[in-house]
RNA sequence: GGGCCGCUAGCUCAACUAGGCAGAGCAACGGACUCUUAAUCCGUGGGUUGAAGGUUCGAUUCCUUCGCGGCCCA
């Protein structure tokens, strides 16, 4: 194809899309056009391949010489997108990449005669290409496709970013994530190892009898997390629903119905800000255990997280920033109180009294610009302090355990403390990674709870619960003993990738809509 | 919500400190080249400098507002 005067067409304003008309693009479909004037179809139906990419790598890889010669009279059928392309005369190289691995294609004019290498010679980097031919070595040694015969899958008509800088752009990676995992092979690789610890985390529970479920995401009552819910409507039932802040209540009513392992991963949706650690859909595994107290699922989380580590990392240490954390079993265990006052720094009497522990919180608070509401409860205080002082410390996987009851509406006291809940959380690299607790399973004290939290709610506390009585009748059946757990799936995945952002392991973050 | 930073060619970045023709590399286009791999060599084109307004003879540069994003804080 000839460059002409008439390559600068005059761009006039456009009704729609004139952006997009920029010189490349106009020039790849003018290419378009040009292919379809000559009777070919860019856009094929079909294309039958006999191998992934990474199947000969690993196959043929290996062999050199002797060894690799029958290869070269095979029949290789390979497709994928072009991401270079080196001409040489009547030789050219390309590089085919799928989602397996990545060739490299030899193309001669004399096997392939001369249309058909001035066709090959036009295609653009960045087009989806099926090429057949045999397995070689070129004379510095690279496995390539000797190719016979190919044809243009589908064409490319933008153009690709920049093949060693990649996309750097943080906004058009998240907003057009197809081009960065185009573009940048590591972020491919983080959402592979993402979908690799999902499917250990269910073989690990699935080897121990726990039963995957699905429970409602749309409810109309968003229960089991103190968590403002997003809100919307069904119009022919003419309800108001809201999509779930937690599974919780609807995995132990399951346990409840003899469903006595279970567990689900799946989203929820909290309507808050987003930050590097929150996205407003997130991904969450919750399972549930019968028989098992909250000691129980200490062990098991140990033992799921040492577990993952075998399978995801060379070692067991994870990178944190700068720092290296080792997942190295036994963890430390410390309780809540002891911790606010051994780690976190509060003199003790602040633990017994709720003046003493204000004046304290407000000493901290001031120290980072933090406005300390006046009536906040001993607990609510206690617990400041420790998100404050004790959470950034807990790198080095730690569980913290014995919650205050007022904070965990949800969990079962100790049964030598009523003020107190047989609840831990685990923190990982100065986060918060797990939280657990034995289940209140007595109805009653669970009405009086709801009740508690639904007088907060009415007090202005837009995060506590309402009362469900559904869930409630369902405890008057009779939920056994048994103890649950929450994990977050995307700080996991930040843990096990070494990303800052929660951004970099979700797909598609949430982002603003951009004004056109 | 607040503070700081960023937004320039398809991509990655200069030019901003001191206002004076908006540049490079890759990609693209034309040419040479039958074993290259960031191929090489010769040549060419490509811009609403995020948007709007202001100051100025003149704004990518200075000022204001807005949009989007990032980091930190709340």
């Amino acid at each position: 194809m000839s460059a002409s005067p008439s390559d600068q067409e005059p761009k006039g304003p456009q009704p729609e899309g004139a952006a997009e008309e920029n010189v490349l693009i106009a020039q790849r479909r003018r290419k378009l056009e040009a292919l379809r004037a000559a009777g070919e179809n860019p856009f094929p139906n079909r294309f039958r391949t006999t191998h992934r990419i990474g199947e000969i790598v690993a196959a043929y890889g290996p062999l050199a010489g002797e060894a690799l010669a029958p290869a070269k009279e095979g029949r290789f059928a390979v497709a994928g997108r072009l991401m270079g392309k080196r001409l040489q005369g009547k030789v050219v190289f390309m590089d085919l990449r799928d989602g397996s691995g990545r060739i490299q294609l030899f193309l001669r004019q004399n096997d392939l005669g001369e249309a058909a290498f001035a066709r090959a010679k036009e295609l653009d980097i960045g087009d989806i290409v099926g090429a057949e031919g045999g397995v070689f070595r070129t004379k510095t040694g690279e496995l390539s496709v000797w190719v016979r015969g190919f044809s243009l899958l589908a064409k490319n008509l933008r153009p690709l970013p920049e093949k060693w800088h990649g996309l750097q752009n943080v906004e058009t990676r998240y907003r057009q994530r197809y081009v960065d995992l185009i573009a940048n092979p590591e972020v491919a690789e983080i959402f592979r190892t993402r979908t690799r610890l999902v499917q250990l985390i269910r073989r690990f529970l699935d080897e121990r009898g726990f039963l995957e479920v699905e429970t409602p995401m749309m409810q109309s009552i968003a229960g089991g997390a103190a968590a403002r819910p997003f809100e919307t409507y069904h119009n022919t039932l003419d309800m108001p629903l809201y999509l779930r802040v937690a599974p919780e209540l609807y995995l132990k009513r399951l346990v409840v119905g003899g469903m006595d392992r279970v567990y689900e991963i799946n989203r929820s949706f909290r309507n808050e800000g987003v930050s590097t650690q929150h996205n407003p859909e997130f991904t969450m595994l919750e399972f549930y255990m019968a028989y098992a107290d909250y000691n129980d699922l200490m062990d098991l989380t140990e033992a799921m997280m040492g577990f993952l580590a075998k399978e995801l990392l060379q070692g067991d240490a994870v990178r944190c920033g700068e720092e290296e954390i080792s997942l190295a079993p036994p963890w430390p265990r410390l309780k809540w109180r002891e911790a606010i006052a051994d780690l976190g720094g509060a003199p003790r009497e602040v633990l017994d009294g709720r003046e003493q522990a204000f004046a304290h919180a407000r000493r901290v608070a001031a120290a980072s610009g933090y406005p300390l509401a006046e009536g906040m409860s001993h607990s609510q205080l206690l617990q400041f302090l420790f998100e404050e002082t004790v959470e950034p410390k807990l790198k080095r996987p730690t569980f913290v355990y014995d919650f205050p009851r007022e904070l965990s509406p949800l969990a079962k006291c100790r049964e030598d403390d009523p003020e107190t809940v047989e609840r831990f959380e685990l923190f990982v690299g100065g986060r918060e990674i797990a939280n657990a607790y034995t289940e209140l399973n007595d109805p009653d004290d669970q009405r009086e709870r709801f009740e508690r939290q639904a007088a907060a709610r009415a007090a202005g506390d837009l995060e506590a619960h309402v009362v469900d009585h559904d869930y409630l009748r369902a405890l008057e059946y009779g939920l056994p003993p048994a103890a649950g757990e929450g994990i977050g799936i995307d700080r996991l995945a930040m843990l096990f990738t070494g990303s800052a952002s929660i951004r970099d392991v979700i797909l598609f973050p949430l982002l603003r809509r951009l004004q056109e």
